[in-house]
DNA sequence: AGGCATTTGAAAGAGAGGAACACAAAACTG
DNA sequence: CAGTTTTGTGTTCCTCTCTTTCAAATGCCT
């Protein structure tokens, strides 16, 4: 249901372009494929498809191999593959006690890796900044780096805006109001686009390409550290709201009575399930981090009472939560990333206790609540497909400017 | 972002559907525009434009006319409209205490509506089901009805699955998983396309296409009558979630040391906000409906303590719930429809100053909140918009199959 | 080896919008 | 009031892209 100014007039070359487009992202998630196989998922004739498979090869995007015998009658159709050290994109995750930069290509392969620990204390935006520039030049020096760099997407753990990666709370980084997009730009000095979204989000973005949720088009992903973030992708989109500060459900006012949220406002979802609470339940000190929920966890496995307590009340509160979120949105999965993937053993079941107890009988029945299986690059795969979207949506935009050499020059 | 399946090959053909639909959703949303207004906004060629008209013009769906010298210099541009009597949906509204049909034209031109108030008791669906067949086929003959209707939009206050009209659940109809698409296909028993959805999602779609919402691509509609429902649209999409359920948010769990809801749950934001809570904050007794809210209203204007206090107190809770709402969706926009279009005078500053008190600073920023402006006929005109859609995204089915002709003889 | 199924490749065909030009109609201009 | 300017329509030709069609290629199967 596109709104009036979404619904411009189309041209023969929007075609070419959609379809262009159409083939790489099915290239691009699923990897290799015939081209028989790409007729019959993309609907066009042998013809058409020859045509633009034909603009690729000449392009160097793509490589067409001998198709392997595989045992059926007909004349074997050639293997397409995409190229992934042609065109590629810097991804960068920044976190609260890491921070990452990798190199993806096209395909979705990681090629290249960096990844180094930060101390948990406020750093300026601009030393960080700095640090990144420094990791990207290594990265993109190292013979893994692919010819050409089309994008940079950086992942935040922070409330940030779409359009040009202002940070407007980032409150474990100790960032507010901070025009990281602007920094980044700076430091970086790359004739490139930056985009920069929010952790959630871009996890999101990832299980739904590569995870957990590849072909589920409605779902919620939960990414429990300190703060609480929410990726949301409806009918197949991603939720970025008018600015794209949306998706924060970790500050979705679950209790009246409960405790004040550093963000001001009280009873705040992650003051219940957030990483701290996990904590401050299982009687340990407020503040510790990853490593000392994963001393929780561990506790709890061992048969720990007191952390199986705390796991379960943590639990209690995502299931709470969560109806909440399945009456809103009706998805029909909901992954748990970031420490949730740790606990899921522990309140799988209370979890879909509470669903069963607080969420609507309809929306409910279709739900089954999954794990997370990208880890901790789940963010920095999401990032990477955020840089890579405008050339999937558009590749004869790269094509025709010959950007495989411009860009690399470029970088 | 569209995920592979949705990304089917396009051919020429689908450039001139794309661009009819484009005319006729310009046409239907902002009314009669001279030729060269379509070729602006759609930033198609004067020839395109001419051909496309052209086609529409000999379907006879719409009309040119001599343009009205509008004072400016050049050749004056000639006007096109839509013939409103030409093709037109029905639209039936089925609420706790009313029934209504109508019958819209293209162009969202109400022709002819029928409204019947019902006793606020539980009625059987086939019952249901009868009345409204009842009320359609005498509509229908009217002289107002057009040639040819191309479909049936049905509003109802219930949880209910988009693909098949099935009702999950309707408490205050007393309906539990009824088949009303079923039921109501047999009753009418017209070869039409029957699409059913809950009645906030329609008010939300109606106000963004005519009423408050005009224009803005990211909003909450906010209905509260005895239950409260949302009709949220980002990104210029409704959303539905997996089955259409989505957008109950009448029952997010607000506040866990609330009162039992209907659904099982407890402290669902609708036992805080919804018509009940409000009566009996005002000291009177549940159930009674709209009259008794709106005497509750009339109290309040005169002055009334009792029942200032009330609405305030329901508008506190209303700006709580909103706060969440705003973290999670980032909307630029929030429409209170139904009963909270009465109270908005009373409780728009509570709900600002929660908004600020709970809502994040960023997303929370650009939100403007308004009353709805369709009033109570919103929902109906959201059923008819529902039902329009599928020949505002393909009118060239239409047009090709000669349909002005053939649905009409079918109805 | 020959038949069959499936696919590629090239050439011709069809559908749709773009560009350019002649002509039309209204509003300015002096 | 006649000429000029501006904006628009209709027409013709052109370009772009996909489809259709047919011959040739390839490898399984008997």
């Amino acid at each position: 249901m596109p709104v009036g100014l979404r619904a411009i007039g189309q041209r023969s070359e929007t075609v070419r372009r959609a379809n262009l487009s159409a083939i790489l992202r099915e290239l691009h998630a699923d990897g290799p494929a015939s081209r028989s196989a790409l007729v019959a998922r993309t609907g066009l004739t042998r013809s058409a498809i020859g045509h633009l498979i034909g603009e690729f090869v000449a392009a160097g995007l793509v490589s067409e191999e001998r198709a392997a015998p595989l045992g059926t009658p007909g004349r074997p159709s050639p293997l397409v593959r995409l190229e992934s050290n042609r065109v590629g994109v810097i991804a960068v995750e920044i976190e609260v006690d890491t921070l990452a930069v990798a190199i993806v290509g096209l395909g979705g392969e990681v090629l290249d890796l960096l990844r180094v620990d930060r101390e948990r204390t406020d750093i300026p935006v601009e030393d960080t900044a700095a640090t990144v520039a420094e990791l990207v030049s290594t990265v993109v020096r190292r013979p893994a780096a692919p010819d050409a760099i089309i994008g940079v997407g950086v992942a935040v753990a922070g409330v940030v805006r779409r359009t040009d990666g202002f940070v407007s709370m980032a409150p474990n980084l100790g960032w507010r109001d901070v025009p990281l997009g602007q920094r980044l730009v700076e430091a970086l000095g790359l004739s490139l686009p930056i985009t920069i979204a929010n952790e959630a989000d871009l996890g999101a973005l990832a299980e739904h390409r590569r995870g957990a949720a590849i072909g589920v088009s409605d779902l919620l992903y939960i990414s429990g550290e300190v703060g609480v973030g929410g990726g949301i992708i409806t009918g197949g989109n991603q939720l970025t709201g008018a600015a794209g500060y949306a998706g924060e459900v970790g500050h979705m006012p679950v209790n009246p009575q409960g405790i004040a949220c550093h963000c001001g406002s009280v009873g705040c979802w992650e003051t219940e399930v957030g990483l701290d609470a996990l904590l401050v339940r299982a009687g340990r000190q407020a503040g510790g981090g990853r490593s000392e929920a994963e001393a929780v966890v561990r506790e709890a496995a061992a048969g720990g009472p007191l952390a199986l307590q705390a796991i379960e009340e943590v639990g209690r509160w995502l299931g709470f939560g969560l109806a909440g979120l399945v009456n809103i949105f009706n998805p029909s999965l909901i992954v748990l990333g970031g420490s949730f993937t740790r606990i899921y053993p522990f309140v799988n079941e209370v979890v879909e206790h509470q669903l069963e107890h607080f969420a609507l009988p309809a929306p409910r029945l279709p739900v089954r609540v999954v794990p997370a299986t990208l880890g901790a690059d789940a963010s920095l795969i999401g990032a990477a497909e955020l840089a890579f979207e405008p050339f999937l949506a558009d590749p004869a935009h790269w094509l025709r400017s010959g950007a495989a050499s411009s860009a690399l020059a470029s970088a």
